[in-house]
DNA sequence: CTGCTTTATTGACTACAAGTCATTTATACG
DNA sequence: CGTATAAATGACTTGTAGTCAATAAAGCAG
């Protein structure tokens, strides 16, 4: 019971629809959306999901509380909304440099685990947004947020593993489905404890510890996938 | 800023404390909190986090909203008293039947896996409690939930792995912390899954296949865990 | 058992935030 | 311009977590 969301809107608009004239409004009403987005990203980060109240996103994106359920339609449509660009500000894992993807799969992997250690200090935001996102309670914006992981693959974890069959590096007598699965899972949750560690110590379990400590734990991980998926 | 929770009151009472006539009314209260937190996870289970109201609970379990607020400090105090409960109400891993204990690590870790499935039917309350508690977007409550899970460790992960090291099953050249991390991730995330598959079809991606998919699905984790894991 | 003290319980009340919608304002276009 | 259509506003409604003065129950001394 009680599902009566508002529909959102339809997006911005049809986008210069025959005429010409409107160009100009519909530019200014999608940056509008991409503003209130950004600093809905900001809010969410900061407060996290219940502690972020649409009023004052309203205000510091200079827009009515109305206009936003106008756009999303729901705290929910607007949180998704914050997270889904989030998730797409990533890197996908094969946008490593041409050396790093040349020394394989899973040198790959380690550049990205010790690469984020350092994003998240530069720009936590999304990350954080990403962290409320994998641990989001209600489960309607759960599937929602799986289903949009399933549909735009933002790190491109099913081109990355089979690149990584491809060049002898990863496994083929398992199910490559069930490869990718695995891959997101670990990476997910080493990415959520680093990024936890970073913005939140003690959120994840054993921490704070010395960048070497860090790196023998990157080595042991990476150690242990190739384990479970590189090929004997 | 906002951090104003009422600290729950404390523990129903000092138990016997010297004279013996109140121990009834402990007693009364005891079931009282038992009752409230059975109702509670009833309710999480059925509407999520959100949707559950303290004063539906209240009612149910035959007491006033203001003795919940008592007891429990908050509402996410509740939940963590409910997510407790449900998490403490199942099997540790070593509390398998002997003869499967006998046939080694991997075959108890099998063993759950299949037999999950069936508990999940059976009673799904516990579960869907849980499910709830892993994605959780409250990071405090999250935090709090970290901490049961390290302090008690209920399925008992840590003396699972130290079993199968001491039968020379599971690799010794890593640190077994990580393996301990590792078989927890693994295992919450294969357990959300089936969950999830049994009541929430569509939370996960791929899902809903016979049962000898499943049993494939199910093999092939486990292989790829052995791969991880196992002594080479 | 009785009266007094302390503790537990209650539920009307408050506070606060999501979501609505009649009204106002801006835009499109003949 | 003038009129029609669409977007934006913010005061208002709704619903629920959390409070607290008032009340009931439990403990206890005599």
């Amino acid at each position: 019971m009680s599902e009566k969301r508002n529909p959102p809107r339809s997006p911005p608009a049809p986008r210069g629809s025959g005429h010409r004239s409107p160009q100009r409004a519909v530019a200014r009403q999608e940056a509008k959306v991409e503003r209130i987005v950004e600093v809905a990203m900001e809010r969410f980060a900061v407060a996290g999901y219940e502690g972020a109240r649409v009023e004052t996103i309203a205000e510091r994106a200079g827009v009515s509380k109305g206009a936003i359920f106008g756009y999303f339609g729901s705290k929910a449509g607007l949180f998704l909304a914050a997270y889904e660009a989030a998730a797409r500000s990533f890197s996908a894992y094969l946008d490593a440099p041409p050396e790093v993807l040349e020394a394989g799969f899973f040198a790959t992997v380690t550049y990205w685990l010790e690469r984020t250690t350092r994003l998240v200090q530069d720009s936590w935001i999304p990350y954080r947004v990403t962290l409320l996102g994998s641990y989001c309670s209600d489960l309607h914006l759960r599937r929602e947020i799986t289903q949009f992981q399933l549909r735009e693959d933002p790190p491109g974890t099913r081109a990355f593993v089979r690149f990584g069959i491809e060049r002898g590096e990863v496994r083929r007598d398992i199910d490559p489905k069930m490869i990718v699965s695995l891959v997101d899972w670990l990476m997910d949750r080493c990415q959520d404890a680093i990024v936890a560690e970073e913005l939140d110590p003690g959120l994840f379990g054993a921490n704070a510890q010395s960048p070497e400590d860090r790196h023998e734990r990157y080595m042991q991980f990476v150690e242990l996938l190739r384990s479970a998926i590189g090929v004997r």
